[in-house]
DNA sequence: GCGCATGTTGTTAGCGTTCTCAAGACTTGT
DNA sequence: ACAAGTCTTGAGAACGCTAACAACATGCGC
């Protein structure tokens, strides 16, 4: 019971056309040189027989596996995961990769590495000396990891640094954080705002950097100050909360607050609910990640869309044709865009007599 | 440039540890006949080396890939992913699967299919041959269509169906949707619900005529009744919408909704907020699936947990199992729980004056 | 101490594909 | 019409690993 019927070879196939293994693998690989008689011949059978070559095979004898592998961080997956936060990255990273990669007769496999463990390069060894891929998309916060870009430089793997601007080794990716910042502040200032806060992600991200940058940058332009406006958080919920207090608590007079996670505007949503402030008539919020949730919330949240899907789609473009046809690293930026929901408003009029 | 190092290969080990290939081999796999004098030796190399069998020339000689292939929906996947639904099937099924897979020394690969498509077969047929996999897994819909699961039988390639009760061929496993409707009921007539409608899910998926049973026969139970309180949907947002008016114009008691899919809960929710009805108030909400956006909605929503993860994990075993030694067919039920937010409250007083 | 089971190691032959190179068929310029 | 190319096809090796078997050591009962 249970026998598979045998699979179908190339040599079948060959048989069947009555030419030889070479000539099918010429026609399957598009190969320039075939009288399109034959190849028609060839094709034939192909399709009659149901012929697919293995991927495994493949990788034994040619050069290319037809396999992009991308790597997450596992702790904050599998967080994201337990506490049923949006696992956006994944999800996102895997269809915008998973469809470029199909398009192009590529695979791609996800691999959950940790970060902070030692063996970051013996687990990336691992995972590389199994699947042998033939490119590799680095999200933050392994994107500017030394010892990850390193092994895959030295290895020879072309590989896309999501969330990185350092140029080369490898293509650098960036979701323009520091100009959705400036955009997201721009926009604040336009609308009356003079207090506008960040709730920042954590500085071991550089993108967390860019994000504060470009607040500071609008705030600049337009002479605002952005002394005591700051906070830190690790995107998470809770240390939303605390840092929409801390900035609150700290600044009366405060009518923005920018937050670098759905998560952590979120939580600076339900903290404003909490102390009687309305969203947006007293308080403004924008987020960043457009995440599913963000639409469903009352009121639903102005957001900076990170164009996720788009970036890895792009970066596996670039790295497979850097797998064809050797290239040149690159820096890319995509551009992030803002989606102006309900959470945004005209600041209120100064309350003159107070404080 | 560029030149990767080259590979760490199993003869390479072989060579350092001064053995055979077949040894090296054998110690890798956890062959039984080794000295333990000569396995630490090897193991030793191996260490020192790096050395990590590549999985496609395990896959070319073996008889296992060491790949478990999960196949989704690819219509329905792109459909949330555009329009930034949560996609929650793929993520949390992707991590249960990793997870699982990784603990075994296996892989999982994310397949989307077209159901609708005429050529399932051909696209399901491709995957399987290009990736010989060791197992798979299927998700609703394609659990139950025929072409897949006869192709799959015909090729002895096990798998998994969730969402399906039928006995093989393949692994049956669903997530207590009778039982979960049931729970959800039953927990409403206690809290004093007399008129507790149900909006289901497209009929094609068989876990939306379970739900629809154990709706029904909680509802027996205490000699309520169903008619005119059942309605459909796509699990879509939209067609929430318009099942939610059409119950309440329906009927003017209703005081509690069972909705088959986050989406659709959602789309009660604004749809009683329309008509100034306040939930839990007026109007309880319990909504299926339980992903991260309804936590945050106001109010949070009470909603049945499917245990995707969990499900697809021990899928996952199951499938391993069955690859590594022959087992039998089996039928699995996971149960789901009931997660009590704020969207559920006791049954208002009954109008006594009106209509 | 002999025969035989059992434990341990090595040898050989593929798995299905592509690469390299060589051989034959067909052009082309003169 | 002939040499020199170009196009087309095929043969054989190689990729890294495991399965199957062969060979040799070791232990045991008698």
């Amino acid at each position: 019971m249970a026998r598979g019927r045998k699979t179908v070879t190339i040599r079948d196939v060959a048989d069947d056309a009555g030419v030889s293994l070479q000539t099918v693998s010429r026609v399957v690989n598009g190969g320039p040189n075939v009288r399109p008689q034959l190849r028609d011949k060839v094709r034939a059978s192909i399709d009659r027989l149901g012929y697919v070559p293995s991927l495994a095979a493949q990788r034994m004898s040619g050069s290319r596996s037809y396999i992009i592998l991308a790597i997450n961080d596992r702790e904050r997956t599998l967080a994201d995961w337990r506490e049923r936060r949006g696992t956006d990255w994944v999800d996102q990273m895997l269809l915008g990769g998973i469809l470029t990669c199909s398009k192009h007769g590529y695979r791609m496999m996800v691999e959950l590495i940790d970060t902070h463990s030692d063996h970051v390069e013996r687990e990336l060894g691992a995972a590389i000396s199994a699947l042998q891929p033939d490119g590799v998309v680095l999200t933050p916060p392994h994107s500017e990891n030394r010892l990850i870009t390193d092994l895959l430089a030295e290895r020879g793997i072309p590989f896309a640094r999501i969330g990185s601007k350092q140029p080369g080794p490898g293509i650098a990716m960036t979701m323009g954080d520091e100009g959705a910042a400036h955009l997201a502040t721009s926009r604040l200032v336009e609308l009356g705002h003079r207090s506008i806060a960040m709730i920042a992600g954590p500085s071991q991200y550089s993108l967390s950097g860019w994000r504060i940058e470009g607040w500071k940058r609008a705030l600049a332009e337009h002479g605002l100050p952005h002394d005591g406006l700051l906070e830190g958080g690790d995107f998470g919920y809770e240390s939303g909360t605390r840092a929409a207090r801390a900035l609150l608590d700290r600044n009366p007079h405060l009518t923005a607050i920018i937050a670098s996670s759905d998560q952590m505007a979120l939580a600076a949503l339900e903290v404003a609910r909490d102390r009687g402030l309305h969203v947006p008539r007293d308080l403004s919020l924008v987020s960043f990640d457009n995440t599913p949730i963000v639409r469903f919330t009352q009121p639903p949240l102005t957001a900076i869309d990170q164009p996720i899907a788009e970036t890895v789609s792009r970066a596996v473009e670039q790295l497979i044709a850097r797998a064809e046809h050797s290239e040149n690293d690159a820096v890319i930026e995509v551009t992030a865009g803002l989606v102006e929901r309900s959470s945004t408003a005209l600041a209120p009029a100064p309350a003159s007599g107070t404080a």
